[in-house]
DNA sequence: CCCTCCCTTATTGCATGCAATCAATCTAAA
DNA sequence: TTTAGATTGATTGCATGCAATAAGGGAGGG
């Protein structure tokens, strides 16, 4: 569990602005977690860390109490923080409630999507498709990303943005394993096509079929990669 | 803001243990404020708390945050935590959402719920009876929460009754008031026995849609009594 | 060789102190 | 009278110190 993972970050957060310094050291924490650069079940040292961030440990064990309330981290009593270790099923369990809330999402969103927000959403989707054409699997995950919520936020439905946003974020990590098939890669932006269309034309049901589709042959995938178990450590 | 509100909680935690302070503190006031004792928009002082509870301001700080991801509380920097003020959009957003999960919930549950867990359910639908037919509405409330979150536990998914239980305690407080109608109350538990005749013969869809009307119906008297916008402060 | 107990050290949980910020009141000039 | 500015008190944000606990390691007995 090196230390040198933290090396990196030395000045780079140095003077965050009172009041905020939680919710910052929340979301730089959270970005660590899902990308797995802290990998599931390390434990989280208090004072590396505000060695590293220059900060205390007060607005530091404040974030780790938001963390573990969106699930991302586990702590115990006198045991400090550690990353919460999703097995498969875990994963399984979350995805089936993304694709639920979606479904809900779709179909309002094809209700009340303004056009703008279409537009919005069209124009991701042309940059995911350019940078699928580059082969920059990152860009193109991010944007992906970005496409699903948006698609949830066209729904005007404060509470679902939140919950789904909250959710995906705890999977994250895994879904990106879905890309690396490159014929389930050039697939997924096809069904993007399809989805965008069905967007537009506001058919709430058949965008409600598509999304359930695309995530389902998208964990497919992702689960392969998975059956690898993760390092006891 | 009277301070008297809090006068009543002496001594009566003093002495929570070494590590579970936070904990405890959130389980408490999310008590109060679900039940409406706290009303929205109230700031919540830290000192006056601290010194009722006989804690340090560090645990109720960490509860804050917790609150406030749970969307129970508002932090704005330097000016502390306030209950959140949720309006009937929100407050349908949200019912939008647990009805989308519980459809989810009832589906599964039909299928993986074990015979003991259909027991227990039948032992707490027999217990909400008693309390509607001896009209005490509080214990009938209670249990009547208990009877949803233990179908979704039922569905062995436990994101999704960490999101339900969560996305279920925001608008407690405004589902209460669905049962204040009394021809409403008895529909309700007429509509109690037909779910759980339901769960017992393992009928998803039935189930699901059962719940779906049953929550609508409530809403709606609930509704009526919130239309009567709550006092600005 | 292994197991148990004790001791040391690292780490956590929480209380508290200090500085920054906000809010309310007062003063003085227009 | 009104309003801009100053001032003081209350409250928050964060850093830090101390006590409690856990984790690790060695000594001693089996």
């Amino acid at each position: 569990m090196g230390e040198d993972r933290w090396q990196a970050l030395s000045e780079e957060v140095a003077g965050w602005p009172r009041g905020q310094r939680s919710t910052f050291v929340t979301n730089f924490l959270r970005d660590l977690i899902v990308s797995g650069e802290i990998p599931p079940g390390e434990r989280i040292n208090e004072r590396i860390l505000t060695e590293r961030l220059g900060i205390s440990r007060t607005p530091l064990r404040e974030a780790f109490k938001i963390l573990e309330g969106e699930g991302l981290v586990s702590i115990r009593p006198n045991a400090g923080a550690t990353v919460v270790r999703l097995s498969p099923e875990d994963v399984e369990d979350s995805l089936e409630i993304l694709i639920g809330l979606e479904s809900i999402g779709a179909e309002r969103a094809a209700e009340r999507a303004t056009p703008e927000m279409i537009e919005e959403i069209a124009e991701l989707d042309t940059r995911m498709v350019e940078a699928f054409e580059r082969r920059e699997l990152m860009d193109y995950f991010h944007i992906n990303q970005d496409i699903h919520q948006k698609i949830i936020d066209a729904a005007q439905n404060e509470a679902l943005s939140r919950v789904y946003s909250s959710e995906s974020a705890r999977i994250r990590r895994f879904r990106f394993a879905g890309n690396r098939d490159h014929a389930r890669w050039a697939q997924a932006v096809a069904e993007h096509a399809q989805i965008l269309e069905a967007l537009r034309r506001r058919q709430g049901p058949l965008l409600r079929e598509l999304l359930r589709a695309h995530h389902r042959a998208g964990w497919k995938i992702a689960r392969k990669a998975l059956e690898t178990p993760e390092p006891t450590d």
